[in-house]
DNA sequence: TTTAACGTTCCATTTTTTGGAATTTATGCT
DNA sequence: AGCATAAATTCCAAAAAATGGAACGTTAAA
């Protein structure tokens, strides 16, 4: 995990304290932290202070104070709704039984916000964060298709369409003419253009704001071609949609 | 409120953060904290570089991120604090003869953060695995009595009410129309609806921030229907709201 | 299309933080 | 009790970091 540095260390503090089993010292958490006593000293004297931490009754151990519980149960009691996202996402998991993942467009590419993995041994495995053209994957064309033309152009512009596979689409006409397609269906299929033997549906996201609805996300899964074909993968496609409107309804609220 | 100065700032805006009931904007961020723009900026990103605060999709928007849950937990599971609230529950099932437990609201299911049994006094039970459905436990239906009417329908979207026992309320109507009894009379009952044989009593446990009270937590008590039936069971409700009183001090005082 | 608001970058200035050394306080041992 | 030892605290000049006004892109609303 992402160390805490900067103007967060005494935050990063904190998170030890909580984790620890018992009340600790000045020196010893001096020494876990490897800042030297007089720092060590400032930052517990700050979290005391602001009264997120307390001394023991002998005054010389520390441990978390009532703000801190207050805080915790402020953060559980408004409970990301992204937490909320990957439950939905898991139930996708388990109803189709292939990995699931949404996804935001960043210029021309694709990037993974999160992502559920089948159960399955043999499987694609995307890490959150990871990037993908938007081209030849099918979350990137249902964002091209359903976004306004000129701002479409201007990604296509970008894009190189490089050939990763046997089906990559790379001829612009042909693609345009699948976006036409895609923007009819709202769905996009993914038939092994990005990896051979990899296919992929994704459904489009809304979000409104006021009477104009934009695809803000796309939710999308991913098979080996072995197991669901171009067109077994279409039966999942309810599946995803009735996920897909749940979720729209954790962006609009 | 002593106010959180210096190094400490971004830990106030976790605060915030976690008070707050839908995602903000910088701009919105910058004006409530009275800081200018720039800075608000680099907090936000200092805290989203942690782990700790993540961008909504449309990247626009702050939110809580999965590191500030853990941190939660954490500190709830602390020892010192989580001590002085066993007490309270053992407290409590001396004074009514039965099991009772601490949970909090995690997505659609309840959580225990701390159980006294009846029959093995002074053992500390915090089993991050053990969950219940929401829609089927007496903590469950009381947060979603008392929360939000929108966050309940987001609850309610992702339950499926699946029939545990001959009493499990499967209907979403008869379930609001229940919720709606329970939001007056500030206490939900389990009528043998997640276990044959096993009735429940839960009552709030309040945070005040500002003017506003929300449920944070719940107190509840078990009992086998053969010792307590539903009608009696509610002879007990005195002593558990004595105790939620003085568990919402810790928190609030 | 125009306009306004929002988000982001830049950078000289100001303000903190930092940590070695010295001082004070507490603890353990005989 | 008295000494030795370790921990906690204070001090302060050097070093590092945060700050925020101004300017620049970018997005959304009229």
């Amino acid at each position: 995990m992402n160390e805490l540095t900067g103007t967060l260390k005494p935050l990063a503090l904190l998170e030890t304290m909580a984790a620890l089993e018992h009340p600790a010292t000045l020196a010893e958490l001096a020494a876990s932290a490897d800042v030297p006593k007089p720092t060590m000293h400032r930052w517990l004297g700050a979290l005391e202070a602001a009264g997120l931490l307390q001394r023991t009754p002998d005054g010389r151990r520390y441990e978390l104070a009532p703000r801190a519980v207050r805080l915790a149960f402020s953060i559980l009691n408004n409970r990301p709704s992204s937490t909320i996202r990957h439950e939905i996402l898991q139930r996708v998991v388990e109803q189709v039984g292939e990995s699931c993942n949404l996804t935001v467009l960043d210029g021309t590419e694709v990037t993974y916000l999160d992502r559920v993995e089948s159960q399955w041994p043999l499987r694609i495995t995307f890490q959150q964060g990871s990037r993908v053209p938007a081209y030849c994957s099918a979350s990137g064309k249902l964002f091209m298709a359903l976004m306004p033309p000129a701002k479409r152009d201007l990604v296509l512009q970008q894009s190189r369409l490089e050939r990763l596979t046997d089906n990559t689409v790379v001829d612009q006409q042909v693609l345009l003419a699948e976006l036409a397609d895609i923007r009819r269906d709202r769905y996009a299929l993914d038939r092994e253009e990005f990896m051979a033997g990899l296919v992929c549906l994704a459904v489009p996201i809304f979000q409104t704001k006021g009477r104009i609805k934009s695809c803000v996300a796309a939710l999308a899964i991913q098979a080996p071609v072995t197991r669901l074909n171009q067109t077994e993968i279409l039966t999942k496609l309810p599946v995803l949609q009735e996920a897909a409107e749940t979720l729209a309804a954790t962006l609009n609220e």
